[in-house]
RNA sequence: GGGCUUUUAGCUCAGGUGGUUAGAGCGCAGUCCUGAUAAGACUGAGGUCCCUGGUUCGAGUCCAGGAAGGCCCA
């Protein structure tokens, strides 16, 4: 017989299936029906409406495959929402202005500092960023759809857009109308190449590096105590031209030492530096006295670069600082205000001069003599060669340690004192505080995080001294100082008194907007824009309003704010993307942007070390997609528990790539790879299974009804675990947990493939198509057909695959895609506990049957005559009862028998109940755990037995009298030694060994039948077709074989059969496979040798 | 120095409200089953639940202190 025509396509084995080439065939064909717009349209008209809201993606480089993670879990709740029938905007967002993006164009102009920029022409400059950035968003794009991410592409919003731009002015004003925005004299991170402050959100993590620095002991002269010096320390020489002053703690002890004639102060805890310090040219020191830090304060001594015009009237003393203390250096610290942040705050308490000796670029200034032009990175030995020559250099020691760089361009930061913008978070970090308290924070953590990054926020600088970015609309009158805020273009076209000509027709970038000039409404001079452009985490944050048309369409905005979920990695938004909302939705609504956050964590390379391009362990997004595939990579992270970091499994090579290419078969994945990859194989072989089985019967579901009422046991046992898992599915995307509910997916693979699909073997085997046999195939189709609709927001791709075969093929009125489908609703009378249950013990009973072969060393193949099992409850015994064909059949046994109580195979062992006991005895309860542990086998049976008859087990101990019930103390059955037995918490199984000879013959039967099969295999034939057999042996076995022609013939398939002891007579088929089974073969049949022949072009369909 | 987080089998991780026999997957060793075959089942080996102290009849679980790693902030 061979198939005419199938009802479904037919399927290849899954080994066969290369995902990513079915990914991109699935790709085309959605292209080519528009099914992504008909998804985006589906819900237009719908009531219930699902905000989320997309975090911006830095559109500056192609997307990698830590992006591919949350844009996962973006797209699966948002599809997830869409089947539940949500309207959603699904709106993609692109980040696009900022220094990072400044950095790459320099570097692909080859501009070196900002002076080239400048002389490049700032326009120009600015419009190559806008150039990169809109190359990258289409890249990004292209990418997401490879991920089968579902945005409403097109639509995406930019955070340079006029729209985003002006809403962030609008901002600012209100800010500046609370009194929040004020311009600060600072001392902050620098960094000398790009010429700019840095936030301290941006120095922070990856900012820092390991680095070696010069540092210096050098010895301050003091004033009016002859040859006694202050011993100081430093890591950054370029500091100690501007010092004014030397710190001590004054709680701390600090000791005068005397060495080679002179005197040093310094910490007595860091004596052992002056021992470690030395060298040859240093003798031995001794302490002469020791004094408080607090007797110091006032001392006077003569600077390192007095003789430097700058320094000219910086009068140095010792003054008193809390934070100065004996962790390092000499527990005297220098302080130059102009270079360091916290000696700047300690010379605003103790008034002190304030030098700072460096332009933007890191360059002394004028009054440093010859220091005056060189770059502070150059100067350390400089320094130090100076500071020899003048006798005030103790001792120079490189010196490693964190140092903070520029997070894009990795230059070593300065700290320089400048001019910036700030937002005061004086108060408006606790309206914040009451906000995030509004928030559902998954995980629970964040919500700490971000209080606590609140509570030690310093005010933002929100100023940066670059050219691409939101031109920042504050108008500083340099006659008054006074500083006024546009909130939006009117209002600047109103007040621009000069260049709205040249700005008119521009986005609201440097250079066009640089020319406005407006009226200072205090003095009436003629006021610029501050040249410096905003903090980028203004332009993301302020996204819940100008992607909603905060200013333009209040409804719109109200109808879509706040949205209902954000998600993100969360180290660092805490303090970017998370913050910066926060803080804009304060100001300007004083409520929360969004309700509920998941933030996930950060992604690593396999081996758990962070994946950088210039270590060589970068995956490449698009190389992950074309090898693994995306369903796989989805699959990986839908499993994965977000708030740890996650590990990526290192991707096929090129080699491996190449090696598939020629032999043509897809790609081989590593083990951890595998992991993931076997659930989706899983279900193809089930849909495998499906399908081809199906086609032999020519079986259209849609043909065919029968009530659920009327099938099976374990049709309906394997309906309830569907409902229950549509249950747990659900629940848990509806709490924002893709793991659960991948896992509830899984364990409901694990039961339809290894226990339905096995169970319903011989059910699909047999030829008649019964009732029976109908309530199979329903059964597993629409188990196939439910569980990828609930797998369409994970595995997009490969549901489709099996939703146009197994549902679109033959009912023209489904959907036209799984995407376009309802999500599934659970249906709660074909939820079946005790049929749960019941399946689960004769499980259970055949798993300890098997455990039981194993240890008698008897293979399934063989049958064997009775299984004796003893369950604990009667109401197991009466469902095993019930239930026996099952586990008989699994196991190869003819009977089954119940063990009562009273059997002599049973022993029986006490266990309290602790939880029961504990509450009621107390202290008693280790005592009697000890009696009854105590117990011997026979102790142990009496109690049984008194227990059984009398319902209580009473006896004395500690000189009491204790009594027990059933509910306190159980009686747990246990094999007695000397039966093959398997057992597990009062389960048993005892296997009858003995092996008659029919026994014997029948497993003979078997294994002959499994070789056959084996062989048809081998020969090529297709499942379906019928051969012919022949079979040459000697008189003994064909004598045992004879009684079982039947069964051989109908389990092979095999339309005739010649068994025969002469090879002299010939099948009536033509021959296709011959395999000789023999004690010397590694087939055997215990000691008989067999000649099997299959043949195909079958003449005599009558049998011998 | 402060906040958050982690520490359980060789590896990756589960282990509501305390209950005496701490689990899973992978890996390893062995066996079985198989016309789902890169699959599946079973058995086995493998544990000081990071350490110390406390609360309790009873602590992987609660409390305190400490150690180590990660993230964040000073």
């Amino acid at each position: 017989m061979s198939v005419t025509s199938s009802v479904f396509k037919p399927v290849v084995a899954a080994d066969r299936v290369d995902y990513p080439k079915l990914e991109g065939s699935i790709q085309n064909w959605w292209d080519e029906q528009n099914v992504r717009q008909q998804y985006l349209r589906r819900n237009e008209h719908s009531e219930k409406k699902f905000s989320f809201l997309d975090g911006p993606i830095t559109a500056n480089n192609p997307m990698g495959v830590h992006h591919a993670w949350g844009r996962t879990y973006k797209d699966l709740y948002q599809r997830f929402k869409t089947m539940q029938g949500y309207r959603q905007r699904y709106q993609n967002g692109f980040d696009c202005q900022g220094l990072w993006v400044e950095v790459n164009v320099e570097k692909d102009l080859k501009l070196e500092t900002k002076g080239d920029i400048e002389k490049y022409g700032i326009a120009a400059f600015v419009e190559k960023c806008k150039e990169r950035v809109f190359t990258f968003a289409k890249r990004q794009t292209e990418q997401s759809i490879r991920l089968g991410y579902w945005m409403d592409w097109g639509n995406d919003y930019y955070t340079l857009s006029d729209e985003n731009n002006y809403t962030i002015w609008s901002f600012l004003k209100k800010c500046q109308e609370r009194g929040l925005l004020y311009k600060g004299r600072d001392v902050m991170p620098w960094c000398p190449r790009c010429a700019t402050g840095l936030s301290n959100m941006e120095i922070e993590g990856e900012g820092y590096k390991e680095l070696t620095h010069l540092s210096l002991y050098v010895r301050f002269p003091l004033v009016d105590r002859p040859d006694e010096y202050l011993l100081a320390w430093t890591t950054t020489p370029w500091t100690l031209a501007a010092n004014v002053a030397a710190a001590v703690n004054p709680e701390l002890t600090y000791a005068k030492v005397e060495q080679d004639g002179e005197y040093y102060y310094l910490a007595e805890q860091l004596l052992s530096v002056l021992k470690a310090l030395k060298g040859h040219d240093k003798g031995d020191y001794k302490v002469v006295e020791t004094l408080k830090g607090a007797d110091m304060v006032g001392w006077k001594y003569n600077g390192p670069f007095d003789e430097l015009p700058a320094e000219k009237d910086v009068k140095h003393s010792v003054v008193p600082w809390k934070e100065a203390n004996a962790s390092e250096g000499t527990g005297i610290v220098h302080i130059a205000p102009g270079c360091g942040r916290e000696d700047f705050g300690l010379s605003k308490e103790l008034g002190l001069d304030v030098v700072a000796p460096v332009d933007e670029f890191g360059i002394y200034k004028e009054g440093f003599d010859w220091l005056t032009g060189k770059h502070t990175s150059e100067v350390g030995k400089l320094v130090a060669e100076n500071l020899t020559q003048k006798g005030l250099l103790y001792r120079p020691q490189n010196y490693k340690h964190r140092y903070p760089t520029c997070w894009r361009c990795k230059t070593e930061l300065i700290f320089r004192l400048v001019d910036e913008w700030f937002i005061s978070m004086e108060t408006l970090r606790y309206e914040i505080m009451d906000v995030v308290r509004q928030i559902q924070w998954i995980p629970a953590f964040g919500f700490d995080r971000e209080m606590d990054w609140l509570r030690n926020m310093d005010d933002w600088m929100i100023s940066k001294k670059r050219y691409w970015g939101l031109a920042l609309p504050i108008f500083d009158c340099q006659q008054c100082g006074n500083f006024e805020v546009i909130g939006n273009r009117e209002e600047l076209q109103e007040r621009a008194v000069a260049g709205w000509e040249t700005f008119d027709g521009h986005t609201p970038h440097r250079p066009y907007v640089d020319e406005i000039k407006i009226k200072c409404q205090q003095c009436g001079s003629e006021v610029s824009r501050i040249k410096d452009v905003g903090n980028p985490w203004l332009d993301a944050g302020i996204v819940p309003f100008s992607t909603l048309h905060y200013r333009t369409n209040h409804e719109h905005w109200q109808e879509w704010f706040s949205a209902d979920f954000v998600t993100e990695s969360f180290p660092g938004q805490f303090r970017n993307w998370f913050y910066s909302m926060l803080v804009m939705s304060t100001v300007l609504e004083k409520t929360a942007p969004f309700k509920t956050l998941f933030g996930y964590a950060t992604l690593m390379a396999e081996d758990g070390s962070p994946m950088h391009k210039s270590t060589g362990n970068m995956v490449v997004f698009d190389d992950a997609a074309e090898r693994v595939g995306s369903d796989t990579m989805r699959w990986l992270y839908a499993n994965h528990v977000p708030e740890q970091n996650l590990n990526f499994p290192a991707i096929p090579s090129d080699k491996d790539m190449q090696k598939s290419a020629e032999t043509g078969m897809p790609v081989r994945l590593s083990e951890k790879w595998m992991l993931t990859r076997r659930t989706l194989d899983k279900i193809w072989n089930v849909y495998w299974f499906f399908v081809t089985y199906a086609n032999i019967d020519q079986f259209d579901p849609t043909r065919h009804q029968l009530p659920v009422a009327r099938r099976s046991e374990l049709d309906r046992w394997i309906i309830s675990e569907l409902q229950q898992t549509i249950q747990d599915v659900t629940t848990g995307l509806e709490q924002y947990d893709t793991t659960k509910p991948a896992e509830a997916i899984q364990s409901f693979l694990e039961d339809l493939s290894n226990w339905y699909l096995r169970r319903s073997r011989e059910r699909i085997w047999k030829s008649q198509l019964d009732e029976d046999k109908i309530g199979a195939y329903l059964t597993l189709y629409e188990c196939l057909t439910t569980m990828i609709t609930l797998l369409a927001p994970f595995l997009p791709f490969l549901s489709e695959e099996l939703y146009q075969n197994l549902v679109r093929s033959i009912d023209e009125q489904a959907p036209m895609s799984v995407h376009l489908c309802d999500w599934p609703t659970v249906r709660a009378e074909f939820i079946d506990e005790q049929l749960t249950r019941e399946t689960h013990l004769v499980m259970r009973i055949v798993g300890l049957g098997r455990a039981a072969r194993e240890k008698a060393q008897i293979r399934v193949r063989q049958p064997l005559n009775a299984l004796y099992v003893h369950v604990p409850t009667g109401t197991e015994e009466e469902a095993l009862r019930r239930l026996s064909d099952q586990v008989l059949e699994e196991l190869n046994i003819k009977q089954l028998e119940l063990m009562s109580a009273d059997s002599d195979m049973l022993a029986y062992t006490v266990r309290p109940q602790v939880k029961v006991l504990g509450p009621k005895y107390g202290p008693l309860v280790q005592k009697i755990l000890a009696h009854l542990k105590g117990l011997s086998a026979h102790e142990a049976q009496e109690a049984a037995t008194q227990l059984h008859t009398t319902g209580t087990l009473s006896f004395t101990v500690a000189d009491k009298e204790v009594s027990l019930s059933q509910d306190e103390v159980q009686i747990l059955a246990t094999a007695r030694p000397g039966f093959v037995t398997a057992e597990e918490r009062g389960y048993i199984a005892a296997l009858e060994t003995t092996i008659t000879p029919e026994l014997r013959e029948e497993g003979m039967v078997r294994d002959l039948i499994h070789f056959i099969q084996d062989m048809r295999k081998k020969a090529g034939f297709n499942i379906e077709d019928h051969i012919g057999l022949a079979l040459y042996t000697d008189i003994n076995l064909a004598q045992v074989l004879q009684p079982y022609q039947q069964e051989i013939m109908a389990e092979t398939l095999a339309l005739n059969l010649l068994l025969s002891i002469s090879q002299r007579d010939f099948p009536s088929f033509e021959e296709v496979y011959r395999e000789r089974i023999s004690p010397e073969s590694p087939k055997k049949l215990e000691g008989y040798t067999i000649e099997i022949v299959l043949g195909k072009n079958v003449r005599d369909g009558s049998q011998l």
